[in-house]
DNA sequence: AGATGATATCGAAACGTTTCGATTCAGTTT
DNA sequence: AAACTGAATCGAAACGTTTCGATATCATCT
């Protein structure tokens, strides 16, 4: 493989003076830029990633950092922070996995977003004491090092629990995320206050893990004990396309009608479901463009402030009015 | 950041014995290896990926190039490439977009995954030449840098045609992908195969490009022109899901009795849609996972020959029988 | 006791860049 | 004509590793 001294050598010049044309540095006369570039042409000349990176100590990569690829969930947010990046000279690399983490302290990546509820808040924040930038979507921390940009859970929630009520839904059940995320914590609070305001309303918690099986678990207990209409809020899209799965096999409820569902995420498979599901929507492809743009702040030292992401709700026919105000 | 020189000043040895201690090798002593490691540890020494890879030019990495992130299609095939490098010790970086290629050249991975229609043969073909190890899954290419593992989109396409003929279809639609897709044209190849072993039946080509939209599009001519039950071959599920989504809103055709609709790749979307798609199903993770076991073997060096996923029918609601042979 | 060999350690080169400071060589000023 | 300036180029060090060959040390064999 071609390299800087290669080129040197052919055009009878030293490696520094090739090192200057190749960065176009004004230091070089037209004359012998041209020259080198012509000859780096023919030589098919890339520069090693590793020696740049070596030398230079960065990388213009970015790394992402996710639970797990499988899902629906994440592909706008990547497209997002891609289209945020590459405009900017960097790419992205998509990391999944325990061992994937050593990319941060080798000092493969110039920062990192992260959205893994398996990455401690400790190690983190260990990384973040050593000088590594991170942005994180799944919680909050505080350290100059690192930034976030959260979602609006409690807005959404709140929006969804008021649209339950208004429609006069009295007999509400609640189906939990796992106690581990931020956004399910965050989402069942907005959850509780809205119960304390409304005390005519019965709230019923049911426990779930935001994964689809949970929620059709959920809806087989609310199925098993059901006597009049009732809403569910499931605290995520996953956990009520599960729920849909159990109440049109399992039951001969209607949604909309005997049993109103509404979620929140607003991902693909929700806007397909038939009726489709009422929903709180953001948007992911922001969200992952505002989480790029205050990681490459913090790269270069600029300050940033924490963002949140705003939501909005999706009326959908799975949620009707209550039978008992018609 | 503390580096090899750092530990090798706090232990009094060299350089050089310092990095053999760190890897292992049994020239030094156990005592000054455990005297190095637990120095190397109290000074949260991390190797310097970048220095590493510039000395033993391999990165331990391997990219992942896909069109876009977008869809759920790449979930399951990712999840099977990361399992099994990751027991190899290498990473994974997924890539899309015309810039992050520059990985390949720069060498900052060790072999390359492509299923990316907008990577041309010809610029795969360089990299070939230039001894950067690659495994196609979205075509044939013959170079001894590059291996293929392809779907079998011909039994696919067969398995599905013959399963509407079987049922009596006589009238089958096709809809098409995009003409320079690999997989689209082995499938539609298939489909005209199939066409002519059954000359009583009507066989007619729309032309679609796998996305969404075009499956509508196509649903809409059919729906148009409705005469008769029909059959519809999507030739990919992602079509199939749009022409749900047309016959269902804007006709009042049921799906499995007045028209009867086919795709390929059991997405999984396809797998919730009501009444359940018939489609084309295979093991994307195994896909995956055969992809990654083939690099591994080319990166050293060890001969590979090119395999092929095998593919079976799902059947489903969004089929039946031709009411004609009722 | 001297030669031999094995073992542990070291020094230095190399990987491919970037960049600082030094050098050369015009052209300009006195 | 000597001294000075500025521009173009160069040499060398540095980034953090790995690894080859050399050296030092010590026990063993004759």
């Amino acid at each position: 493989m071609a390299s800087i001294k290669d080129i040197a050598k052919k055009a009878g010049v030293s490696i520094s003076t090739v090192s200057y044309a190749l960065n176009g540095s004004d230091k070089v006369t037209k004359e012998t830029a041209a020259k080198i570039l012509k000859i780096a042409e023919e030589l098919h000349y890339v520069p090693h990633a590793a020696a740049r990176l070596l030398k230079k100590q960065q990388s213009n990569l970015i790394g992402i950092f996710l639970t797990d690829f499988s899902g629906n969930f994440y592909g706008d947010l990547l497209q997002g922070v891609k289209e945020y990046l590459s405009g900017k000279g960097y790419d992205l690399l998509v990391c999944s996995g325990e061992k994937s983490r050593r990319l941060i302290p080798e000092r493969m990546i110039d920062g990192a977003i992260v959205l893994d509820v398996t990455f401690s808040d400790k190690e983190l924040l260990q990384y973040a004491e050593k000088g590594h930038k991170t942005v994180v979507l799944d919680r909050e921390l505080l350290h100059p090092n690192v930034s976030q940009v959260l979602l609006d859970n409690k807005a959404g929630a709140t929006l969804a629990m008021e649209y339950l009520l208004e429609l006069g839904h009295d007999k509400i059940y609640a189906v939990t995320g796992p106690s581990g995320s931020y956004d399910a914590n965050q989402r069942l609070r907005a959850v509780r206050q809205a119960a304390e305001r409304a005390p005519h309303a019965q709230v019923i918690e049911l426990q779930g893990d935001f994964g689809r099986a949970s929620g059709e678990a959920a809806a087989r207990v609310i199925a098993d004990e059901y006597e009049r209409p009732a809403a569910v809020f499931c605290l995520n899209d996953e956990m009520a396309v599960g729920a849909y799965r159990c109440f049109t096999s399992y039951t001969d409820l209607k949604i909309g009608e005997h049993i109103h569902l509404i979620g929140f995420d607003n991902i693909e498979l929700a806007q397909f479901a038939i009726p489709r599901l009422a929903t709180i929507d953001y948007s992911m492809r922001k969200w992952g463009a505002i989480a790029s743009e205050q990681l490459l702040k913090m790269i270069a030292a600029q300050p940033v402030e924490a963002e949140r992401i705003y939501v909005s709700l999706i009326k959908g026919e799975s949620v009707g009015p209550s039978p008992s105000v018609k």
